[in-house]
DNA sequence: AAGTTTTGTTAGATTAGTCTAACTTTAATA
DNA sequence: TATTAAAGTTAGACTAATCTAACAAAACTT
């Protein structure tokens, strides 16, 4: 049985090294970092991580996850956004408020739990942030992400998800009509100073292209039905 | 903010000192033996919680909770049985199960997800067990426990709750049909070795008299109706 | 009331997870 | 390539929660 931190430095190397196609490994303080600790502090549960085999670490090294600590932290990202879709969906929680919550029901250990609520939820395959939900067997396939900065002028496209979880961003896009699912268009896009006028619900709004890189999208919708 | 050890605690001081008439304070020994750990332990960590203001106790005496103290422990018990409640109700657990998982959600810290899960499940009043789920605006109406062992010869009952939640006895209870809100009648008793014969649901059983102190009933029912 | 048993406390050790400060290794750059 | 900068590690300290062993106080029991 893992604890909770064990848990949680999985879950930050699955986040780092394998959700998105081409990473593979994460050096120390890229860890350190997503957990909030000091490196000195990753550096010794690398350590410890190893030794129950669950990552491959050397040294000076960086870090990836064996087959067996990557089928564990699976199971938490699993839980985690099993926990999202029913605070979302069930109990009526933002999209922006979900997240925070689903940190600590991640950690509840019940196996019949989670196997129940998933049923209950009528076997989600996403989240409400667009990611998609690991299933029980083990299976999980990987996205390759486009991003908003992806699409041409004119065209529209289908929000899939973000990569910036923090609730600041997640509000900030909640006020431009941006949300799962919905189509948006690219109406104009200013490339030396980096601003896109987008268009959601009718609504038009600017966004800066860094921001726009944390909005994943899908494939373009030719006719954009409900906007 | 408490932690997780300081919660449990406090909840069972709570379930020690308040929930039942009579009760008012508690020994260092018998804190530990429901936390299941040593007295030196729960000593040390009693003192703390003097500190903090959220029990009464003095060197060698006897513990109970201050108000705020209380109050705090009822919002544990409260989160504790609405989660049961949601496992029994919702995800279809059996009456045994749902402690054990309910232990260790009751930690989870969001004013708005127990609120929202109260909602969700209609404002309860009652958990699986049958006991009384605290509101969120403190009132809880201390309830003047009868077992069976009160029950006279031929009469019939209710069944309102246990007090004793082992996955064991739950089950042991369950095997005679023994459920909340089931009218149970109480056929004979054979108070030297200390026995009864019970009938639930036309279905006749012996129950020691030990046990059947768990077993926590209301009112006669005159007209066993659907038994 | 004296002795014994029960109950409760203190002291010191242990573990997990964290920190800071000092050090080492690897990578970048002039 | 020599120096500097960045990345990573080690050592030592701290906190919370636990334990065991030894001790102290309170409560029974003759």
């Amino acid at each position: 049985m893992l604890s909770i931190t064990e848990e949680n430095y999985l879950k930050a190397l699955f986040r780092l090294t394998c959700e998105e196609v081409g990473k593979t490994d994460a050096g120390t303080n890229e860890i350190a970092a997503q957990l909030d600790v000091k490196p000195a502090t990753a550096s010794d549960m690398l350590r410890k991580l190893k030794e129950k085999k669950l990552i491959e670490y050397e040294k000076y090294g960086k870090s990836m996850l064996t087959r067996r600590g990557k089928k564990m932290a699976m199971e938490i990202v699993r839980k985690h956004r099993l926990w999202e879709t029913f605070l979302y969906e069930k109990l009526g929680f933002t999209w922006d408020e979900v997240h925070e919550v689903a940190e600590q029901l991640e950690h509840i250990q019940s196996q019949k739990l989670i196997e129940r609520l998933n049923t209950f939820l009528g076997n989600p395959k996403y989240d409400p942030h667009g990611d998609l939900i690991p299933q029980a067997d083990g299976e999980f396939k990987l996205i390759e992400k486009k991003t908003l900065n992806d699409i041409a002028e004119g065209e529209t496209c289908l929000v899939v998800g973000v990569s910036d979880n923090s609730a600041e961003f997640l509000q900030y896009v909640d006020g431009l009509s941006i949300a799962i699912h919905r189509p948006l268009k690219v109406v104009s896009r200013k490339p030396f100073d980096a601003i896109l006028e987008i268009e959601v619900k009718g609504k038009r709004s600017a966004i800066s292209a860094r921001l726009a890189d944390h909005i994943f999208v899908s494939r373009e919708v030719k006719k954009a039905a409900k906007m």
